[in-house]
DNA sequence: TGTATAAACCTGTATATACAGATAAATCAA
DNA sequence: TTGATTTATCTGTATATACAGGTTTATACA
């Protein structure tokens, strides 16, 4: 067994092979223990490892070859998945020093626009946050998000060079569901300056909006230098 | 019981689902047969409708809530998945006019980054085709596609302004995998040109790589204006 | 009438068990 | 040595069962 609590049997299972893998006991394209290995070593019965070992296959961190066994997975070679990421881990994870710096974080009326894509009345007013998140202390990404304060109400009393908005979000209200818009334009000077980006560089716009609980939590613009920067999205039919 | 062959049973009983969702036997935001009920009306263990309506959920075709039940989701509301689609269909369906206009459609030798791509070698010739879409006479995408001679040996002999490549290539090839890539940029001037854009317009590039029976089948660039054009993705955590 | 309480039903998780089918290694026979 | 066969291992699927915990409806009580 490997502890008690909250958090279901089979989701420890899946930690217990992603922590694995992450300090390295199992390298890349090497095999993890088997269905039955975990039987004896973590004390589960086997459905529950197969649970564990299927999710992690479903998610891209595993290969699964009946009859001979499950295999780290190449996360790099085909992109990763279009989904819901953390930058700072991203960057963390990628051998590099992440660093935030917060532009501005305050409410606002909420213009109409934005109005409109969290479903509510022009007069209500949203938390707005425009932060900057660096890696190796060159500008990486610009982001520009609302918030909705009936899902973050201490979204403004948040250190958010210590912690991102992800972070924070995710901690306070589950995700529901997200949608991402990408686009490519020629961002306004604020951007602009911000990245260090020449005059003639475009930027790949992502917008995301998530859903908590039904309602919309936050939109967020996240703004790359489109030269210096890839999205990758995976598809199975 | 639903049936017999070769098709696991949990596969049957989600067929089972979305055929009756298809049919409008459920309808967006109505139940659907419970754990139980599909267990005496199908005859099968719980645990496999549990399988089926658990991955129909994923997949986003169902919401479901602990001791509620299980609903059909909408999946209109909250955007596209970022898959693979028929730009001929799309702009149909929207009730524009589709055509195309071909610019290249010959065999070439394969260029360094290209063949990376697919695998091969240096030496190896691609087939190669550039094809601009258009949307009431306006130009809407330019397609840069290299095709793998291999898997589509009669490629250079099709005629391209009455079927999409893509409409072919799925005709004689199953897909297996398609990897996305997404970038902004400013395009060469062949393709603004063609595309009829503002000379400080940026675009949204998306590199498509597909897979068919476990070799790259094609490397496709489609180059979009940005200022026109919003790539939508869809993510369930 | 209003309010607890109980009952019924639902999904979520976990176990034990069974058989199939795929794969690779070991073994045996020609 | 080669080729066929067996054996061991591993995943894939399916069932029966059990209990926890959320949600709604019905019931009993004050």
């Amino acid at each position: 067994m490997i502890g008690a609590g909250a958090t279901p049997l089979y989701q420890k299972v899946k930690d217990h092979i992603l922590t694995g893998i992450a300090a390295g006991d199992f390298a890349v394209g090497e095999r993890v223990p088997s269905e039955n290995e975990l039987v004896e070593t973590l004390r589960i019965s086997r459905m529950t490892a197969n649970r564990a070992l299927k999710e992690l296959t479903g998610e891209g961190f595993l290969n699964r070859v009946a009859g001979v066994g499950t295999f780290v997975a190449d996360r790099r070679a085909k992109g990763h998945p279009l989904s819901i990421r953390n930058i700072a881990e991203d960057i963390r994870s990628d051998g590099h020093r992440y660093s935030a710096e917060v532009i501005t974080l305050q409410e606002e009326g909420a213009e109409a626009g934005i109005a409109l894509s969290f479903g509510l009345k022009n007069a209500d007013s949203l938390f707005h946050s425009v932060i900057v998140h660096l890696r190796d202390d060159t500008p990486h990404q610009y982001e520009d998000r609302f918030v909705n304060p009936a899902v973050a109400p201490d979204y403004l009393s948040q250190d958010f060079s210590q912690q991102t908005p992800y972070e924070y979000l995710t901690k306070i209200a589950p995700l529901q569901e997200a949608e991402h818009a990408v686009r490519a334009m020629m961002p306004p000077l604020s951007v602009r300056s911000r990245l260090n980006m020449a005059f003639d560089e475009p930027s790949l716009v992502i917008r995301r909006r998530t859903w908590t609980r039904g309602v919309v939590a936050t939109v967020a613009h996240l703004y790359h230098p489109g030269s210096r920067f890839e999205l990758f999205g995976s598809f199975k039919p």
